[in-house]
Order: C-alpha cells, then sequence, then structure tokens
DNA sequence: ACCCAGGTGGCCC
DNA sequence: GGGCCACATGGG
C-alpha cells in the first residue's frame, strides 16, 4: 500500500530533489534550514539563507561567532525570529567546538547522532531526522503533519499523530532505501501543499482512488 | 480580515 | 504521555 502511494506521487509530481540548497555549504545549509523552516513556510526561509549567504555567514562557525541581535536581523523573514537566532547561535556553538568538520559528527552510528541531536535545544523528532537524513545521508524516515494527514485520510494510518509510532509503521513497510526516504517524505509535502490541504480538494488529488474524503460536491 | 506555513519547548495535569 | 500556549513573518 506504501509503496503503490509512493510510485503513484512519483509519477505524478516527479523527483522533487530534496534538499534543496543554494550554497557550496550544502551540509550545513541543510542543518540552518532545518532550524530556520520550523513551522515556516520555505519561500520566507529561502530569504533568510539568502540574507545569510550575502552577509557571508552561512556556516555554524560564523553564526557561533555572531551576535544575536546580528543573526536575528538577517533571518527575520522567516518568523519566530528571536527563538531561532538563539537555536542556530547554540547549535553552531555546540557543533563547531566538538567537531570542526560534520564528517566528524555524522561518521557516527545513526542511533549515536540521533541521540544528540534531539538533545540539543531546538531540534526535536522532525527537525533531528530531516538532518540525519538529508545533511547526514542516514536512513532515517521523516515524519511531519502532512504525512500524518495523508496516511490518514488514505486509510494507511486511523489514531492521532504519534511521530515515533509512525515513523517506524512506516519504516517497517518500506524498503530501507535513503533515496525512496528523501524522496517519499518530499513526495507527501508536495501533495500536502497542492492537494490535501486542510480543506478537502480531491478532484485532481492523485490518491483521490483511496482518499478518505470522497469528491464531494 | 482571516488562515496557514517543511515545529519546539515550557508548563500543567 | 497528552493538551494547551507562545513564538512571528509573509503570502493566499
Amino acid at each position: 500500500m506504501l509503496l503503490n502511494i509512493y510510485e503513484t506521487l512519483l509519477k505524478f509530481f516527479g523527483f522533487q530533489h530534496w534538499w534543496p540548497t543554494k550554497s557550496g555549504n550544502k551540509t550545513e545549509e541543510i542543518i540552518i534550514g532545518a532550524v530556520l523552516t520550523q513551522q515556516t513556510a520555505w519561500r520566507n526561509v529561502e530569504k533568510s539563507i539568502d540574507n545569510l549567504i550575502n552577509a557571508g555567514c552561512l556556516s555554524l562557525k560564523r553564526i557561533s561567532g555572531m551576535k544575536l541581535k546580528e543573526i536575528e536581523n538577517l533571518i527575520r523573514p522567516c518568523g519566530f525570529y528571536r527563538v531561532k537566532a538563539k537555536r542556530l547561535k547554540e547549535i553552531s556553538t555546540y557543533f563547531s567546538r566538538k567537531y570542526g568538520n560534520l564528517h566528524r559528527f555524522f561518521e557516527k552510528p545513526l542511533e549515536e547522532c540521533r541521540k544528540e541531536l534531539l538533545s540539543l535545544n531546538g531540534i526535536g523528532y522532525e527537525t533531528c531526522d530531516a538532518i540525519l537524513l538529508y545533511a547526514g545521508n542516514k536512513p532515517i524516515f521523516v515524519v511531519d503533519r502532512y504525512t500524518h494527514r495523508i496516511l490518514s485520510r488514505a486509510g494507511v494510518w486511523s489514531g492521532k499523530f504519534r511521530y515515533e509510532a509512525l515513523r517506524r509503521f512506516i519504516e517497517s513497510r518500506v524498503p530501507r532505501d535513503l533515496k525512496l526516504y528523501k524522496e517519499f517524505h518530499a513526495l507527501f509535502d508536495e501533495l500536502a501543499k497542492t492537494y490535501c490541504r486542510s480543506e478537502p480538494l480531491c478532484k485532481e488529488c492523485p490518491l483521490r482512488e483511496m482518499c478518505k474524503f470522497k469528491q464531494g460536491k
């Protein structure tokens, strides 16, 4: 069932090329973007990332040395800029001091990296797993509210949103494949943005056959 | 003028 | 463990 959904979405939307980056500092850009995008539209994150690039500050080392106010001013467009500036600075300082190069961090086993990330302020399950999957190339499935909404409507998952339960459920039903993990999450996001919003909009939805909201009116 | 966006942490029970 | 709240800008 899940693989059927994956194939259907892939055919319908095409390859998504996640995680999108625009600098040469890909790994760090993903980590920074993962924090900035919390509860925020991506277009606003892009403005903040552009500001960081133009200021020559798109690196953990740079951010760790900046004043909080400077960070706030650059990332303002992405919203929640005070909490996010604080989170970014703490996280940047942590990694810059403990690991010069992030390769030193990601060469550790997945579970160790995960525990360490989750212990940091500002990194919850989703941010943690997005960093592990897209920045660290570790096979862990990233789950979010969209995933829950879509799988609920498709009748694959019943019940509330519980991150770990949903993640394990999916991981136990699809091949442990890095490319599939990356792509499936991106496709869930794309579908939710276009056809699976809070109001049912099932007419053109590629999953309309299995969707619980049958095209009413 | 609403509503939502690629969540998280703090506080309460 | 769950339910509620603050955090904030920008686009539809």
